[in-house]
DNA sequence: AAGTCTATATCGAAG
DNA sequence: CTTCGATGTAGACTT
């Protein structure tokens, strides 16, 4: 078992049983605020992803401003230019600045200062430490891309594949079908040939959705000749109260489907 | 320099120069299976920060279902039940799991399989890891909060401080005042007594905008005696095209003001 | 607990 | 480039 000292470098190779590792990361433990910039500069310049977890401050300015006063946070900075904040709760970052960004490092007043500008909004994000906790800068690629169902696409392709899920007869004509109020879901018609707007949600819905239906469906009734008969469906799991009488209120239907 | 074989755990205090700093981080590097699960344990158990970086595969299972095939990633748990899986681009975890839920380790299969469960809705996220290359357990205590400016209330309150910035001679009345469309940001009265409705957006608006002061304002004339006279005012830094027609249309204002 | 609204939203697609 | 809608939105606040 080793101990670390101060500061500490660690290079090592990973141990290979199963295929090539990556490249090899760079770990470094209560290093001095200058080892810490080589050690940061480094890092960026490689593109690697790297990890710092130490007591800093943080100001933001940009979009909005902000200042986070001194304590122990997690950053995490990507190569594609984002820069993550983390305390110890909370899924979003308590400070972060998204991809497109640069990185700059320097010693400010003798201590690390780690900052990162973004055009278009211009704004920037400034990280200076108190201390440096632990430095970690690892290699990785990660080419493979996730696959996600249960979404509203995913719901889509469900209907489109079997339509009587709306109802008995539907007919799918185009997704995606433009009005001047928006791109409606899906475009159809029903077993006697009367039009059909289909509007769908993943999840329970508010007075929002009836307002976008109907807003559809207004539309819908302007392009097509005068007096069509439109009908409109909303796809969902659920509907709130309100909604429902909104939907009942407007002569519009509702179908339950789960995601 | 040191050296690491395989596994290594470090064990370390940091050299205190200004103040008491957390306690000791534990870090890990190569670990074994088995020993990356005694860690991961132990870290949970102790409330603990935990980092693991390493080559994994990612199920997920909820609102959505999604999988994710093998690759480098950074995971990160911490103590208030947050999960997040970040790959080397982007500011959002490809995936993660909202604090509230439990961790859960084990070997599967002899690998380390970390779990997490979270209650209502019902959803679990599985990292399954071919390798891990580092893991790391931070002590974190941050109770700084953050302070920000330039926010939606922060417009608010420079309005209620100083009304002319709308208009020479508006007078508030009341935020927050509920009409059957919503709450109005600001609800007050012109120079010559005639109800103003203040919409405040803290960037350039679009039509969306001009809809929801559109539907404050007839709500609000229903709400009033019949007849009543309602000024809309808009007030952002700037207005799409699109949305100052509509203003136009509507007999709507608009008042230029940073954020 | 459920509904509503905001966000430094982020992200992607489409015009 | 802007505009627009979806998100496993998250998070805060009201009822």
């Amino acid at each position: 078992m080793a101990v670390g000292f101060y500061p500490t470098v660690v290079y090592f190779r990973a141990v290979t049983t199963e295929g090539e590792r990556s490249g090899e990361p760079r770990t470094v433990r209560t290093p001095t605020h200058h080892e810490a910039l080589a050690q940061v500069k480094s890092a960026i310049e490689r593109g690697n992803l790297l990890t710092l977890f130490g007591c800093c401050t943080v100001e933001y300015d940009g979009r909005a401003e902000s200042y986070l006063g001194s304590g122990d946070r997690l950053i995490v900075l990507k190569p594609d230019g984002t820069a993550l904040v983390h305390t110890e709760e909370g899924q979003k970052p308590v400070n972060w600045q998204p991809p497109g960004g640069t990185f700059e490092s320097e010693l400010a007043d003798e201590r690390l200062l780690v900052r990162s500008r973004r055009p278009d909004p211009d704004e920037t994000l400034a990280v200076h430490f108190e201390y440096v906790t632990q430095l970690s800068a690892f290699d990785v690629t990660d080419a493979k891309e996730i696959s996600l169902a249960g979404s509203e696409e995913d719901l889509r392709q469900r209907i489109l594949a079997d339509p009587d899920l709306v109802e008995k007869g539907f007919t799918p004509l185009a997704t995606e079908r433009q009005t001047a109020a928006g791109a409606i879901d899906i475009y159809g018609k029903d077993a006697d040939g009367t039009t059909m707007v289909v509007e769908l949600k993943r999840r329970r819905v508010g007075p929002d959705a009836v307002g976008q239906l109907r807003r559809y469906i207004n539309a819908l009734r302007r392009d097509l000749h005068a007096g069509a008969e439109v009908r409109g469906v909303l796809v969902a799991p659920s509907v709130t109260e309100r909604a429902r009488s909104m939907l009942a209120e407007s002569g519009l239907e509702f179908v339950s489907l789960e995601p």
